[in-house]
RNA sequence: GCGGGCGUAGCUCAGUCGGUAGAGCACCAGAUUGUGGCUCUGGUGGUCGCGCGUUCAAAUCGCGUCGCUCGCCCCA
């Protein structure tokens, strides 16, 4: 039997209705902020997200799905959105023409890596970023929207974690810091922290290897690093919060694994989840654009979503929809005679705008009723001969069991 | 890339000491010749994930492999 791709899934009808509630979520909550929706393709050049994403980050080291084209270019499945919406602001001189822009995004992405609890190699975001600005009220209204998101969901249970992680000066000073400090005990380190050591030693700080968290303890502080600027920015960034009533919990050993991020970054988490506790995150990336080749900094703030594990945590909070859409007639053929002339019945009925089932696999009456009181039809409309010659309907109250007659013209009438 | 658990009907699962496969639900039909749900009766549905090996004989034992799942890493 062939199938699917490891790390893929189906989304099959009898769970397409919450897909549906939460993209209405993403929709009026993005147009509450007056953020514009955009779409771009789902593959890029390799440079869009080696460039963007930074190339000793995991996602761009093993974890793109890369291929070469008939052309010879190397192209990717794009692994997130925030480098693809540089690459369009870039070539559609997007700033130039507002000096704001404020876009939301939903759609599939790519990753190659182990499948597990709320982690697919196909899955999907929902994302906002805010572009050209520079200011605290960018990074306020940023989080604010992700939070409107969450709250309009339905979700109770989660935490905003946050820090700054500041300008390049401060964050070059506190890794300096960091090095000097993880050098002197490297042995209690992990095997993989011990690697981060050189590459990426920011990251040591979220690791959840036992010996590591014992070390982390006693290293130095992000937040002693800042310089005025960013603790400046980092300051007012939490007055905006506070000024909004949403709660946050500032936590100095976040940090953020893509390379592009600067000043604030935060993260929402739900213990629904397992492993993956976090269901969305981002924060600044003043830098992103120069790296995709704008001459200018562009300063933006940005977030995103895992869909999937937004869903996960809506299913354990019990909070989404109950049922899927149902029909408002299911349409009977009595006998083999009236099944022509029900077209008609079937489709006045639609013209009128209602939702209209009928049987197309000739079977009894008694299997119509069947897939009738499945199908949560509130009313059946039933053709025999007797009705196709005098021009009338039986309608059939399914609750209730009351069936009435009449006439094919009085169809919207139908009061029980 | 690494580690744990699990693969029997569409779904949830049983299957004893190795002897050639079962239940409930779902689906289909009948009991009721033009009326659903409840009940009863019957039926369809299986390469026991796949391959190799051991054996007179494998769902059952061994090895391999694929898949699912949970975790490490990383991220959303």
């Amino acid at each position: 039997m062939i199938q699917a791709i490891r790390g893929t899934k189906d989304i099959l009808p009898d769970t397409m209705h919450n897909w549906h509630y939460i993209e209405d979520v993403f929709r009026k909550s993005s147009a509450k902020f007056s953020y514009n929706e955009v779409r771009t393709p789902i593959f890029e050049k390799t440079e869009v997200f080696s460039r963007g994403i930074g190339e000793n980050t995991d996602v761009v080291n093993k974890e793109m799905y890369t291929f070469e084209s008939k052309g010879g270019d190397s192209i990717t499945l794009r692994p997130e959105m925030t480098a693809a919406i540089g690459r369009s602001v870039l070539q559609n001189s997007l700033i130039q023409q507002s000096s704001v822009l404020r876009y939301w995004y939903f759609g599939p992405f790519f990753r190659y890596e182990n499948p597990q609890k709320g982690r697919q190699r196909q899955f999907h975001q929902y994302g906002a970023e805010t572009i050209g600005s520079p200011y605290p009220e960018s990074d306020i209204e940023n989080i604010a929207l992700a939070n409107d998101i969450i709250k309009s969901a339905g979700i109770k249970e989660y935490q905003l974690l946050l820090n700054s992680i500041g300008n390049t000066e401060s964050r070059m000073k506190f890794r300096q810091a960091l090095v000097e400090y993880f050098s002197g005990i490297k042995d209690q380190l992990s095997e993989d922290s011990q690697n981060r050591l050189d590459k990426n030693p920011l990251r040591i700080l979220d690791s959840k290897n036992r010996n590591d968290i014992e070390a982390v303890k006693n290293a130095p502080v992000i937040t002693d690093y800042l310089d005025e600027e960013s603790s400046n920015h980092f300051n007012e960034v939490k007055a905006g919060l506070e000024k909004l009533g949403i709660e946050y919990r500032e936590v100095p050993t976040l940090v953020r694994g893509l390379d592009y991020y600067c000043h604030t970054v935060f993260e929402f988490q739900s213990s629904a989840l397992g492993a993956q506790d976090s269901f969305g995150g981002g924060g600044r990336y003043n830098g992103l654009l120069q790296q995709l080749g704008s001459k200018k900094e562009v300063p933006a703030v940005g977030f995103a979503m895992g869909v999937e594990r937004l869903l996960l945590v809506l299913e354990a909070e019990k909070a989404l929809p109950e049922n899927a859409p149902v029909p408002d007639f299911y349409v009977i053929c009595a006998g083999d005679s009236p099944r022509e002339y029900s077209l008609n019945v079937i489709n006045k009925l639609r013209s009128k705008g209602h939702n209209v089932l009928s049987d197309i696999l000739r079977r009894s009456m008694k299997a119509q009723f069947r897939e009738a009181n499945k199908s949560g039809a509130p009313y059946t409309v039933i053709i025999g001969e007797d009705e196709m010659n005098k021009n009338i309907l039986q309608v059939k109250k399914m609750e209730t069991s009351e069936q009435k007659e009449i006439s094919v013209d009085d169809l919207d009438y139908i009061k029980f």
